[in-house]
DNA sequence: CGGACAAGCTGA
DNA sequence: CAGCTTGTCCGG
């Protein structure tokens, strides 16, 4: 005997579903008998074996096409409610349907999935805020920066069938571990792949959100704001997102925290529970303005007086400069003040006597706008400038830290690094940001998110203000929210501060963007033409912008054009655009 | 006119 | 993607 299947195979260039006949035989002498929506088979596609999934079962197929064999049933796939989640996820983002399938198939052959025990749980000391959380149904929950993932984690575990997502390997493994020791059986996405489809809690980074869990009954999303949830080249798709769509779909009850939830988890229509004032600020170290302009105008220096005194008086000192961008910065010799474009407020650069922006193309002369000054000074910093300074500053060793930095020093208890400081180091008694208006000035549109949650990475580093954690900023722009919300430990603050600049400049989540690049793109937006609803901005022939207010109507128009042949990259709400 | 190679098309 | 068909250019 034999039925007819629709298979679409593992190419994302095809895209397609075909019909395979599925004989008894094939299933019987196969490894896997399991035959569902998900399956993950062996067909033959134009003389070529390729791996493919099962989209449907006894289909009809066209008439007068003679079918080919499914030649093998390979093994176990995801459930099938993640194959109708791949056909939205496709819709959402615009990617092919393969590239979600991918993320939930197990790289190995599984054969069987364990027995699905009931989990026993012992009563644990879980987090009031957590159990309030999830007895909402679900919530965005912010919480002090630091605050221990274990108690809410465990409080998620409670509920049932749970999804807890993190957004580094590192900190799954310590969580699985934590929880395992707290009696509760976990599954590590993927390596614990057949465990997570067998029931057990499943931990786990961004390709977590696609673990065969089915139904799921609690979703966690730790430090919600981390931009390791989002894919970052085509289809630019969310764990976050995906996480809470599994919720809606099965009914659970979700929870996502973090110490400075993302704007998008913010107007998301759940509710924002918070502790109170006193509480969270409690669980924010102690951070310290120096506002440059008040410095006497020492040449070249990046060393505020009050940050030299900090280095001498705290034992483990680490010094963020990040590097990245490249930011060229000048600031007015007389008062001090940073030059910055009176349009967009971004920072200038130094060019002969003329400040310009070399990409908004601001160019004018160099006359400071508060004190009429025509004399400035650039800023122009380096990790490894900084260290050698700091060397005769400090008159202790200093180690350099950066990404490729392999092992640290064992001798050295002050460095000077990017913020891939934050992921070598395990604690600190005083972090200071030397140029921290670079972070926030950055020409993206999320930089003041990402500042500030640069300062709550540092606040784990140096602890709560009540055990002596202090961060220490050098700034130019004291007045800026993002500063604001850090001495006020009131991450609040500037959430409210930034959707108001983004309803403003119709930026995300007020608007959505899709950034379509690659040589097919100029056939692509032919295509699109000018329909109403959406916005078509920007135009080089390499790269667009599209526009809406209407995120749905913005993929569906796009959705339904036909594709030209061609390299053709549609990008939703990237993390820089 | 036919061979060499590029571009386009399509998959059960 | 990759194999197969069709299109195009050029030497003889």
């Amino acid at each position: 005997m034999s039925r007819v299947v629709r298979v679409l195979p593992d190419e994302p260039a095809v895209d397609r579903e075909f019909d395979y006949l599925l004989s008894d035989d094939v299933v019987d002498s196969s490894k896997c008998s399991e035959v569902k929506v998900g399956t993950v088979v062996r067909v033959d596609l134009r003389g070529r074996r390729v791996r493919g999934w099962i989209t449907a079962l006894d289909v009809k197929p066209q008439e007068g096409l003679t079918l080919s064999e499914v030649k093998k049933v390979s093994s176990y796939g995801p459930p099938s409610s993640l194959v109708e989640l791949a056909n939205w996820a496709s819709g959402h983002w615009l990617g092919s349907r393969v590239h979600f399938l991918r993320t939930a198939t197990h790289d190995r052959v599984v054969s069987s999935i364990p027995q699905n025990n009931k989990q026993k749980y012992a009563k644990q000391a879980t987090n009031d805020l957590a159990e309030e959380a999830f007895r909402r149904g679900g919530a965005v929950v912010r919480t002090p920066p630091t605050s221990d993932d274990v108690s809410i984690a465990v409080a998620a575990a409670s509920q049932g069938r749970a999804l807890i997502l993190v957004p580094t390997l590192a900190r799954a493994q310590r969580l699985a571990v934590a929880m395992k020791r707290a009696g509760i059986k976990v599954a590590l996405y993927p390596r614990d792949w057949r465990a997570s489809a067998g029931g057990a809690v499943t931990i786990g980074t961004r390709s977590a959100a696609w673990a065969p869990i089915s139904p799921i009954e609690a979703v966690l999303v730790l430090d919600e704001h981390d931009e390791a949830y989002q894919q970052e080249s085509a289809p630019t798709w969310h764990a976050r997102d995906i996480a809470l769509e599994r919720a809606r779909r099965d009914g659970a009850r979700w929870v996502i925290t973090s110490p400075t939830p993302s704007l998008e988890a913010l107007t998301c229509g759940a509710p924002l529970l918070t502790s109170d004032r006193a509480t969270e600020r409690a669980g924010w170290p102690i951070i310290e303005l120096v506002d440059l302009r008040n410095e006497a105008p020492k040449a070249g220096s990046w060393c505020s007086d009050q940050l030299s005194r900090s280095i001498r008086n705290h034992h483990r000192v680490v010094c963020v400069l990040n590097r990245k961008g490249r930011a060229r910065f000048a600031y007015c010799d007389q008062c001090g003040e940073l030059a910055r474009s009176e349009e967009s407020g971004k920072a200038l650069g130094l060019d002969g006597d003329r400040l310009v922006h070399p990409v908004d193309g601001d160019d004018r002369p160099a006359v400071c706008a508060s004190c009429s000054s025509t004399k400035f000074r650039r800023v122009k910093l380096g990790v490894t400038g900084v260290t050698e300074e700091l060397t005769h500053i400090a008159r202790r060793p200093v180690a350099e830290v950066d990404s490729t930095t392999e092992s640290l020093p064992v001798d050295a208890d002050l460095y000077v690094g990017t913020e891939a400081v934050f992921h070598r180091l395990d604690g600190a008694d005083l972090v200071a940001f030397l140029d921290f208006d670079q972070e926030v000035l950055a020409p993206r549109y999320r930089a003041a998110e990402e500042a500030m949650s640069l300062l709550a990475q540092a606040a784990r580093l140096v602890g709560r203000r009540e055990n002596g954690g202090r961060i220490l900023i050098q700034t130019r722009m004291p007045q800026h929210p993002v500063l604001q919300a850090a001495v006020n430990a009131d991450p609040g603050s500037l959430a409210r501060a930034e959707l108001e600049i983004r309803r403003q400049l119709q930026q995300p989540p007020e608007a959505h963007w899709a950034i379509v690049s690659g040589s097919a793109a100029k056939e692509f937006i032919d295509r699109v033409g000018n329909p109403d609803g959406i916005e078509i901005m920007n135009s080089n022939d390499e790269r667009w912008r599209i526009r809406s207010n209407d995120r749905q109507r913005m993929v569906e128009i796009l959705g339904n054009i036909e594709r030209p042949t061609g390299r053709l990259r549609i990008e939703i709400n990237p993390l820089r655009a």
